[in-house]
DNA sequence: CGTACGATTGAGGTCAATCAATCACAGTGG
DNA sequence: CCACTGTGATTGATTGACCTCAATCGTACG
């Protein structure tokens, strides 16, 4: 991942107006001079080893997060059960959106690689929204679309097949590659099978079985962590196919 | 369901301050001036009969809504499919925070039984939050609130068992009616047994023998729509109940 | 009273979880 | 360089939960 080829940069004003993310970051839209305050509000990039929390569940709330590189993942931990995993974070992407107007954080996020994260205090955040009515859009806008993005995972997570799951999940990753200049065809998966289940509400086991049955069907071929999409369109009509389970309405 | 005795008052200045769900509707902690602008946005009340849609899917984005009276669902319609009901909305609680930033709305909201909703144009409460830091911190809280509860019912889809979905729906329930001044004990439920699996990702057949199963074991009893919560404790027990269905981490 | 719709109950089938063994790989130390 | 070790991934066999189909029942409503 070479989005972001300096490790740190002393000179916060100008560091968004240089950084290739920021055509699809939160500051999206801001004047330069917007852009000059928004960016003087960012703490410097935090850089974080694989495995290392950016935040812990139960951790006071103060800040959200914008990845800058590499990719985290949100899990939480509920009362005598196994950890859940609820959100990847790939660059661009805000972290703690949930976590607003609440004391303390709702789940842990860990860094599945090397990454770097930008740390927007919220309080600075809320003060410049109110004078920069883009920004406040920005964030309005943000927090929506993350509603629209749970509401279809709920839809996937309780009427579809397993298949169907990770045929989703699939093109949502290469959606999400495309979209930041990556090929939706190959990309990498930072996170584990297990992750990846977690995620799906699905066993490891079964996520292993259904990318040997893509890569038998020809729809895809996964070599370990690297995958590669053959055939977008079936994937899609599965994805979208009509009966998953259950009647519902 | 009395919490509104009034069907249209012409005086839109003086509504909020008399309205008994003011203290956990949107306005919540607005100085009284602050309120009557408020409160000088808001459409006249709405009246829906049972069935009747608030919005259709795909139906310009222009409005919040909040509850006043009765309830409602919200259901999207994808591809192919079946609809899945992906929210209930009761007395207080605000509709469409996943159009904010759309052109349209993402599902369609249907009226459950005789309901009153107040409209708030979203550019005029967009204008008024500008000046008004409070009702901006509401609005950020309610998204960030529904993003938690999102979260909630996607790890409730992804891991656990029938009964202790409906377990869950049903403590849900309470908590809310308990919070707006009703037996936590005893209410009615005004969706079907289909809409109520369609939420939980469930076979409406399926909700039927587990209801049954609960009334057999005096966890709970439900006479047609009515319930009656026997053992709350129970129930939560089941909720938070250990492993319920595969590894994931 | 008949119809319609929602709810209940039963029987059978299927998908995916579970348990369990094996394999692949990277890192480590001899 | 190669055995050792641990983690992650694969594969197989079995079991159980829940969906599906189908019939029946109850209540509301014209």
């Amino acid at each position: 991942m070479s989005l972001e080829s300096t490790r740190r940069q002393p000179d916060n004003a100008t560091r968004c107006e240089r950084c290739t993310l920021h055509a699809r970051c939160l500051p999206l839209g801001l004047e330069l001079d917007a852009l000059e305050s928004f960016a003087a509000i960012i703490h410097n990039p935090r850089p974080l080893k694989r495995g290392e929390a950016l935040v812990r569940q139960g951790d006071a709330f103060e800040s959200l997060f914008v990845v800058r590189s590499g990719s985290l993942k949100q899990s939480v931990a509920q009362e005598g059960q196994r950890d859940q995993v609820t959100h990847f974070y790939l660059p661009g992407e805000i972290v703690g959106l949930d976590g607003i107007g609440e004391t303390h954080c709702y789940g842990s996020v860990v860094a599945m690689e090397s990454t770097f994260v930008c740390e927007l205090p919220f309080h600075r955040l809320e003060d410049l929204a109110e004078q920069l009515p883009e920004l406040r859009g920005q964030i309005y806008r943000c927090m929506s679309r993350e509603l629209r993005n749970d509401q279809r995972m709920m839809c996937l997570l309780s009427g579809r097949t397993a298949d169907q799951r990770l045929a989703s999940f699939m093109l949502g990753l290469s959606e999400r590659f495309r979209a930041r200049g990556y090929s939706p065809y190959r990309f990498h998966l930072s996170m584990s099978r297990s992750d990846i289940g977690s995620y799906l509400g699905l066993a490891l086991e079964t996520v292993s079985r259904v990318l040997a049955r893509f890569q038998q069907q020809s729809l895809a071929a996964v070599a370990g962590r690297d995958l590669t999409i053959h055939d977008m369109e079936a994937l899609v009509a599965l994805a979208e196919e009509g009966v998953g389970r259950h009647s519902g309405g």
